[in-house]
RNA sequence: CGGGGUGUAGCGCAGUGGUAGCGCGCUGCGUUCGGGACGCAGAAGUCGCGGGUUCAAGUCUCGCCACUCCGACCA
């Protein structure tokens, strides 16, 4: 069985590699870190880009799209920034044969050619707020790639957006954090932590990092997406002023908040199996696939008997159908495991004279036998109980993999050896140098200060001792 | 970018200087078919790339590249 993949306990990378490729989701590229996504895969990040862009429209914003190449003195504008940036770049520069005057970057994010043309765009608070967002691709030369979690080209949106007030332009970064932890929850079904991240942690030019961060069945944690907070960095290096509405001068408030390809190596990380990928039905291209089981004496039978099920199924799901005489039903169960549909529909001769259908369930291998009659209705339920399932299921994997300390005795042997230990959370004095020495330490990081885990009494720090106004949560990354 | 490993048919691998192999997969035909069936016939290779040694290199040697593991780096 499942030969093709490795298990998880064997060997956690190669499980998620062999995933990836067996279920064709992408394939490897000529160029170093690059990949080709494979139609399996596209087609997951089109259910992704039809949710956001359904979400982000009904909060006002507006698709648009820029350009690749950024004139190599923009990133320069913003200190932060371009010192963030520079160790990553890939630059142009040779073009039509000659060599250029000023070379150009390929894009690693859009905030200066965006904030160079809203320099254009706005003079006025009749301007604001400006609300955009594009879907793009960006270059970023990472030293250690893995497949969709770090790519040297990936695919992501970005939304930049300008505002006349600080308070609106921190009401919209955390509107947008929103945004992703609904989508990420009621969709992928990977419950987050959400909150700012550490003043060390954040985006290069940015005041404050807000991120969506998973959990993954290594116990790794993923930051998933991020909002930031940008003040007015980007206005003054753009020179982005505007009238108010006092006739005074003032620089705009700024936001950036982005989600990537990256997500698709979370649902593949956070849901799968031994067997092979495991997608949560909101998102998945087919909700369903229709097995026939049939010989080669009664084979036009089962077909016909399943003509008029594969009508009513279409009605009502997105299907596959798998009625290969050249492999036998167990092979075709096996293949659309590992290929993550999540309800299997097997109809063969017993089914067709009892008028009945059996329903397998991807997550946990369930098989229910169900009338004919009721199918579609049957396989809702069972969609919504998945949908459901998945989520718990992760939910409890994190909740079971989180540990609270209060001392730096207690925190340090959970990150001794190979096996990464979940989150672990811990009062913080909110130091970058405490911060630092634990990382050197342990090489954990903190994720982020999550929201919803600020309400304990204030303590002291349980690395430095000093007093803590924070609960941080620390984890192994990626 | 540093250290280790790997690179031979689509995939997994064998092949210690002398004719390019095996299993799976693939194509055709037939028999099978409720958890990865079988028979027969067939196709498929610049042995990762580039130099060097040699009468002769998949094999020895140097360089490079890719993947992978571990480090350093990383919205």
């Amino acid at each position: 069985m499942s030969e093709k993949i490795t298990p998880r306990e064997e060997n956690f990378s190669q499980w998620y590699i062999d995933i990836v490729l067996n279920a064709q989701l992408a394939d490897y590229a000529p160029v170093k870190g690059c990949m080709v996504i494979r139609p399996r895969g596209y087609a997951l990040w089109e259910a992704v880009q039809t949710e956001l862009n359904r979400m982000f429209k009904e909060t006002g914003h507006s698709n648009a799209y820029f350009p690749m190449l950024i004139p190599d003195s923009f990133l320069r504008k913003e200190a932060e920034h371009v010192e963030g940036f520079s160790p990553e770049l890939a630059v142009v520069t040779h073009a039509g044969g000659e060599e250029l005057e000023e070379p150009y970057v390929l894009r690693p994010t859009s905030e200066t050619i965006i904030w160079s043309t809203y320099k254009k765009w706005i003079q006025s608070y009749r301007d604001l707020p400006l609300l955009i967002n594009q879907w793009a691709n960006v270059i970023r030369w990472e030293k250690r790639t893995r497949l969709f979690l770090r790519t040297t080209e990936f695919l992501w949106q970005e939304g930049h957006t300008a505002h006349e007030t600080e308070a609106e332009a921190v009401e919209e970064t955390l509107k947008m954090l929103n945004v992703y932890k609904t989508f990420v929850e009621d969709y992928l079904a990977i419950p987050l932590l959400t909150g700012p991240k550490s003043q060390s942690e954040k985006f290069a030019g940015a005041i404050d990092t807000y991120s969506i961060e998973a959990l993954l069945q290594d116990k790794k944690a993923l930051q998933a997406g991020t909002s930031h907070f940008l003040g007015q960095n980007f206005a003054k290096a753009f020179d982005v002023k505007y009238q108010t509405r006092e006739k005074t001068l003032d620089y705009v408030w700024a936001t950036s908040w982005g989600v990537s390809t990256r997500l698709i190596g979370a649902l593949i990380m956070t849901h799968s199996d031994d067997k092979g990928l495991i997608v949560p039905p909101k998102v998945a291209p087919q909700e369903v696939v229709l097995i026939p089981i049939f010989k080669s004496s009664n084979k036009e039978a089962v077909l016909d008997y399943c003509a008029d099920l594969e009508k009513e199924l279409r009605g009502a799901f997105r299907v596959a159908v798998d009625a290969d005489d050249k492999q036998s039903p167990g092979w075709r169960f096996a293949e659309w495991e590992m290929r993550g549909v999540p309800v299997r529909v097997e109809v063969g001769p017993r089914d067709m004279e009892n008028k009945k259908a059996v329903l397998v369930r991807r997550d946990n291998g369930e098989k229910k036998v169900v009338d004919r009659n009721a199918i579609v209705s049957e396989i809702k339920e069972l969609l919504d109980d998945i949908q459901k399932a998945l989520f718990d299921r992760a939910l409890k994997f994190r909740e079971d993999n989180t540990t609270s300390v209060s001392s730096y005795d207690e925190f340090l042997p959970l990150f001794e050896g190979e096996k990464a230990p979940g989150f672990v959370e811990a009062m913080w004095c909110g130091d970058p140098e405490c911060e630092a020495e634990i990382k050197a330490d342990t090489k954990a990081t903190i994720r982020c200060l999550p929201f919803d885990r600020q309400n304990r009494v204030a303590g002291t720090c349980f690395h430095c001792g000093r007093e803590a106004g924070h609960v941080a949560v620390f984890a192994k990354s990626y």
